[in-house]
RNA sequence: GGCGGUGUAGCUCAGUUGGUUAGAGCAUGGGAUUCAUAAGCCCAGGGUCGGUGGUUCGAAUCCACCCGCCGCUACCA
């Protein structure tokens, strides 16, 4: 009896490209569906863009268009992306739509008459300039505990504090720069602890891997907390019913987008959406990454649970992904967008790759180059590709690409491929498909060993018919071999049912054997991958480069260090540069090259650890002004913080000369 | 700080309920071949399984402590 079941991933955020880091998630969910389906099962896979929000709504003002036009620009983006690397949705659509709109209210309204929703006064923080409340993470201002310039609203990263917004000293607004004001506003909140006991029962009885419950129990002692639902406007999203300038918060309506993919999949198809998403005898499932487990394990069943739907059968959480072992870094060009990978590799590479490294576990795989291309060269073709391209071209040649019949070490060849189905079957359906990926290998290793034993480029000259049924058995391997891996590798397997003229291959096939059939031409599988390909692909993704424009080579003189590469106007306009009087100015015990200089800025006073001492006597600098640079992230040294550096020129040692400007400048004068 | 995760050959990772000389792929060295996309096959070198102590006849595997790395610390998306 097939089962029919619903599968869902996280919706990408509509603010930005799709990048390798998303593609972790979508490969591992399109595997496991396509799975299914390979074994009969009716499955449907829905996903959408996330497209309501402050964030999106700014860069649609900086784009100087509609947040509807900048969303449906990203909505064809992202949906080409994941045709690029064989995502087969069913439907990707939208959470801008109106099944969402409808089903957000329906939610809302059936939860405020359940009693789960009240509302709470919320101190906020509104730009008069942008005309906007703004998230604490658009609020910048100084550390109230460290007096770090330029920390976020809500924590400071230099110290690690957290604060509320009203305590930042000198707060503004990122976008503008003026001051924001503060003000009261009531807010819509959902009560989660009324759903405690249930989400309880729900993780009880295996909702998630374990490892996710543990850290919910974490969260189940901290104490579940009202939620916030609600966002004043201007905003980009749904308008609460009744309200006339209060909108549904991004994440109440994202997972509910999830349904309304589904609905308008339904719509469209002629399929009873009720039945298909809340039947109990039809399996749900989200997949998704560990970054966003309260909202689907905590938020999101219990919304569920408040208005009258079912929850999911299972929540697949994931880890993220690194790259040679460091996260993904636009300076270092490791963070590869879908589209620029696809520029440069065969997509079928990295779903390979991820598959094995993908296991059921909460933890993040590494991308590393040197294994990706090891992978790529020695399985896809020195494995999969060369056990076809080793034996149909021969039968072409030999015998009129006509598969003759097995013997018995044929057979038992076979056989010892088929007997693993069952375990591949399982990898498959518990998401551990690295192993899916080793006991495969283990497989190819086995037939390439057969072909090396049976010598059929030998028995063609003595024994033809020896060689015929020699081939025979390696093409059925490669038939069986095609089928496990062919929910990663959908391509490849199109080209191997083509090669062999056989129809589409599901996990029935297994057990059955291609004789005495004719079999169409040989085409290359895969092309091995070269290095440089790779470095390419890291070179154009390196941030502020683009892909033609080469350096010009600058002239090298001794003892002068040559021009570094061109930058823009606004590459420069990143680095805050100030006149500041030096207040004081100490050696540092202990050090012998570190001056301590405390230097007045206008505004505030800033430490700063200089490696100037063995030019400069420290009396000599009080009173003077210099050049700092004043945004410089600060630097926990081992002598002490320092909050900046200052300006000079010179080789080192006794040969340092500071920076200083002309009389008349005063300290806090911006520097351009 | 608290909580969670993790640390096995140069690299990426397997190691089942603790059980004989700790495995694979890549990389390295050697050999025999040539059908094949410089692919495939055979052999070899290489690890005090983060450290210390403990439980046990026996521990990479269980316990304690320590060290390193990563993440989370919610009204941020």
């Amino acid at each position: 009896m097939p089962r029919t079941i619903v599968v869902t991933s996280a919706l990408p955020y509509a603010n930005g490209p799709i990048h390798i880091g998303h593609l972790v998630e979508y490969i591992q969910t399109d595997i496991w569906i396509r799975f299914h389906r390979m074994c009969g099962n009716r499955c449907f896979y829905f996903c959408a863009d996330d497209t309501h929000g402050t964030p999106i709504m700014i860069s649609a003002r900086k784009a100087g268009i509609a947040p509807e036009q900048f969303i449906a620009k990203i909505h064809k983006e992202h949906s080409a992306d994941f045709a690029g690397f064989h995502v087969d949705f069913d439907n990707y659509y939208t959470t801008h739509s109106p099944e969402n709109k409808t089903l957000s209210e329906l939610i809302f309204n059936r939860l405020n008459e359940a009693g789960s929703i009240v509302k709470h006064p919320v101190g906020q923080t509104y730009c008069e300039v942008d005309q906007m409340p703004l998230p604490d993470r658009y609020v910048r201002g100084t550390c109230p505990r460290c007096g770090a310039v330029d920390q976020y609203g809500d924590s400071c990263e230099v110290c690690g504090a957290t604060y509320r917004t009203v305590d930042l000293v000198q707060p503004r607004c990122s976008l503008c720069g003026t001051p924001p004001v503060f003000q009261t506003s009531e807010h819509y909140f959902f009560k989660l602890a009324d759903y405690e006991k249930q989400l309880k029962d729900l993780f009880a009885a295996g909702y998630t891997q374990k490892s996710v419950a543990n850290k919910l129990d974490e969260w189940f002692q901290a104490g579940l907390k009202d939620w916030d639902i609600s966002r004043d406007g201007p905003y980009f999203g749904f308008k609460i019913p009744g309200e006339d300038n209060k909108y549904f918060y991004v994440w109440l309506d994202a997972p509910i987008g999830y349904m309304a993919s589904a609905r308008n999949y339904c719509e469209r198809n002629g399929l009873n959406f009720d039945e298909l998403w809340n039947s109990p005898a039809n399996e749900l499932y989200h997949f998704i990454g560990k970054d966003i487990m309260y909202f689907h394990a905590l938020f999101w069943p219990a919304m569920l649970m408040g208005s009258g739907f079912k929850t999911a059968n299972k929540l697949f959480v994931h880890g993220f992904l690194t790259v040679n072992g460091e996260k993904m870094s636009k300076s270092r060009g490791t963070f590869i967008k879908a589209s620029t990978y696809a520029r440069h590799l065969d997509p079928e590479y990295l779903r390979y790759y991820y598959a094995s490294k993908l296991t059921d576990a909460v933890e993040d795989i590494d991308l590393s180059f040197q294994d990706f291309v090891g992978k790529v060269n020695s399985d896809l073709v020195g494995k999969y590709a060369n056990l076809a391209s080793r034996s149909g071209p021969m039968l072409a040649r030999q015998f009129n690409s006509r598969l003759g019949t097995l013997d018995e070490d044929g057979r038992q060849l076979l056989a010892r491929l088929t007997a693993v189905k069952e375990q591949i079957v399982e990898g498959y359906e518990g998401l551990n498909y690295a192993t899916v990926v080793r006991t495969i290998g283990a497989l190819a290793d086995d037939a390439n060993r057969y072909v090396e034993q049976n010598q059929p480029w030998t028995t063609a000259k003595t024994d033809p018919q020896k060689a015929l049924t020699t081939l025979t058995a390696v093409l059925n391997a490669v038939r069986v071999l095609t089928i496990y891996l062919k929910p990663i590798l959908p391509q490849f397997a199109q080209k191997v049912e083509k090669f062999l003229s056989i129809d589409p291959l599901q996990f029935a096939d297994v057990d059955k054997i291609l004789e005495n059939h004719q079999i169409g031409a040989f085409e290359r599988l895969f092309e091995r991958v070269d290095e440089e390909k790779v470095t390419a692909m890291v070179e154009e993704s390196k941030e502020g480069q683009t892909p033609a424009a080469a350096a010009p080579v600058a002239p090298v003189v001794p003892g002068i260090e040559p021009i570094k590469p061109e930058c823009t106007i606004d590459d420069f306009a990143k680095i805050d540069l100030r006149v500041a009087r030096v207040v004081s100015a100490e050696k540092v015990a202990g050090a012998d090259k570190l001056l301590h200089l405390v230097l007045d800025v206008g505004v505030a006073q800033k430490n700063v650890m200089a490696g100037i001492a063995k030019a400069y006597a420290p009396e000599s600098l009080v009173g003077r002004h210099v050049v700092l640079f004043a945004n410089l992230k600060p630097r926990q040294m081992k002598f002490g913080l320092s909050e900046g550096m200052i300006l000079a020129s010179g080789p080192g040692g006794t040969e340092i000369f500071v920076l200083a400007p002309d009389a008349g400048a005063k300290p806090g004068q911006k520097i351009s």
